[in-house]
DNA sequence: TTGCCTTTCAAACAAGCGTTTGATACGCTC
DNA sequence: GAGCGTATCAAACGCTTGTTTGAAAGGCAA
C-alpha cells in the first residue's frame, strides 16, 4: 500500500469513529482516546491530521444527506400537507433509528442543546437551511394570513417536537419502560407529529 | 454569630450558586471551584457538606414552585383548554425567564439533554408528575377518543414544545438575532404553543 | 543502496477536574 | 480558662483531559 492511501484511510477511520463518539457522548463527553481507540489509531494521530479535537469535529461535520432530503422532498409533486408528512417521517428516522447510518442529525441535535465551538458551523450549514425549508413549506399551507413570526414559531413547534423524542430519550425510556423506538414506533411517532401539526397549522389564523 | 448558624449560612449558600451553576452551564460543565467562588466558600466546603459533587447536585434539586404550579392550575375552576393554556405561560416564564428565581426548571430541562446521575431523581420528582399532570388534562381536553399510547404522544408534542426554546436558546439567537426574550416575547411563544397544541388535539381523533 | 519525508508510536506534558489532608481558628461545654 | 468538636482553609493528591515530543518505521525518489 502507498504511503499517501495509507494516510488518508487513517484520516477515514478517524473521520468516522469520530461521528459515531461525538453523535453518542457529546462533544465535551467524547474523548480523543476513546476516538482513536475506535479508529485503531494512535492517540496523537487526531493532533496529525486535524491539528485539534475542534479541527476533528470541524471535518466531522458534513450535512449532505439532510440537504439531499430537502432537496429530494422538494421535489415530490405532491400537496405541501403531504411532503410535510413525508419530511418528518425520514428526519424521525435519521434522528432515532440507530441503525441509520448517518449520524450527521443525531450530532446536529447533541449540539443544538449543548453548543460546541463548531455551533456557528452547524447553525450556518444545517440548522438555518432546515428551517428555512421547513418555513417554505409551512407557508404553503398556511398561506398569507399569518405574520412571519408567527411563521417561525410554527417550525419551532415543529422542529420541537421532533428534537424532543431525540433529547429526551433516557428519560422517555424512564417513563415507559415499555416504550423502544423499533422502525414501527418511529413511524407512529411520526405520524402523530405530522396529524398534530398539520392540525395545529390549518385552524391557526382563524383564531390568532 | 453561633457555629451551627454560620454553618447553615455556608450550606445555603452553597445551594444557591450550586442551582445557579448547574442550570447555567449543566451538570458537567459546571465546577465545584466556580461554585464555590460564588458562594464565597472555600473548595473543600462541597465536600465537607454535601459528600461530594454528586450529593450537591441532590440536595441542590427541589421541585416545589414546580408542583405548586400543577397544584393551583387543578384548583382553577374553569375548562381545561383554559387551564393548559395557563400552564403553558407560567411554565414558559419559568423556563425562560431569567429574572425568575427559581431555576429548578432551567436545571431540569438541562438535564433532559445531558443526564446525570441525578437523574432517577429528577425524573421521579419532576418530570413524571409533570407529564401524569398533562395527560390528565390532555385527557380531559380529548376525551377517551384515542389511545394510552397517542395520549402520551400529545404530551410529548407539548413538553416538547416548551423545551425545544429553551435547549435552542443559543441556536435561536443566532437565527434570529433581532429576536430577545423579554416578558412580552415570552407570552407571545405562549401563546402560539397554546393554540397550536388545541388545534392540534382537537380534530385529532376524528383522523386517526 | 542511500537519504529524505511522511506517518506512526509510546511516552510525557501541562492544565483542569473532584477530592483529601492536616493545620488552624473558634464558638461551646465543663 | 482548659479541652473538645465543628467549620474553614491552603495545599496537595490522583486522575483524566487535550496536546506535544522525539524517536522509530517504512515507502519513495535519487
Amino acid at each position: 500500500m502507498t504511503r499517501g492511501a495509507a494516510s488518508e484511510q487513517t484520516r477515514e477511520r478517524l473521520l468516522d469513529a469520530a461521528r459515531e463518539v461525538f453523535s453518542e457522548c457529546g462533544f465535551q463527553g467524547a474523548t480523543v482516546r476513546e476516538i482513536c481507540r475506535r479508529a485503531e489509531a494512535n492517540v496523537a494521530a487526531v493532533n496529525y491530521h486535524f491539528g485539534s479535537k475542534d479541527g476533528l469535529l470541524a471535518e466531522a461535520l458534513h450535512f449532505e444527506s439532510l440537504r439531499m432530503l430537502q432537496d429530494s422532498n422538494a421535489r415530490v409533486d405532491a400537496s405541501p400537507e403531504v411532503r410535510l408528512g413525508l419530511f418528518i417521517r425520514e428526519f424521525m428516522h435519521m434522528l432515532l433509528d440507530e441503525k441509520d447510518s448517518s449520524s450527521q442529525c443525531r450530532i446536529m441535535a447533541r449540539e443544538l442543546a449543548d453548543p460546541t465551538p463548531a455551533l456557528d458551523k452547524i447553525v450556518r450549514e444545517a440548522i438555518a437551511p432546515l428551517h428555512d425549508f421547513l418555513a417554505k413549506l409551512v407557508r404553503e399551507i398556511i398561506g398569507s394570513r399569518v405574520s412571519e413570526a408567527e411563521l417561525q414559531r410554527c417550525v419551532n413547534s415543529i422542529v420541537g417536537q421532533c428534537m424532543y423524542y431525540h433529547h429526551s430519550h433516557p428519560v422517555l425510556r424512564r417513563l415507559h419502560p415499555d416504550l423502544n423506538f423499533d422502525g414501527q414506533e418511529i413511524d407512529a411517532i411520526a405520524r402523530h407529529i405530522t396529524d398534530f401539526s398539520l392540525n395545529g397549522l390549518k385552524y391557526l389564523g382563524g383564531q390568532a
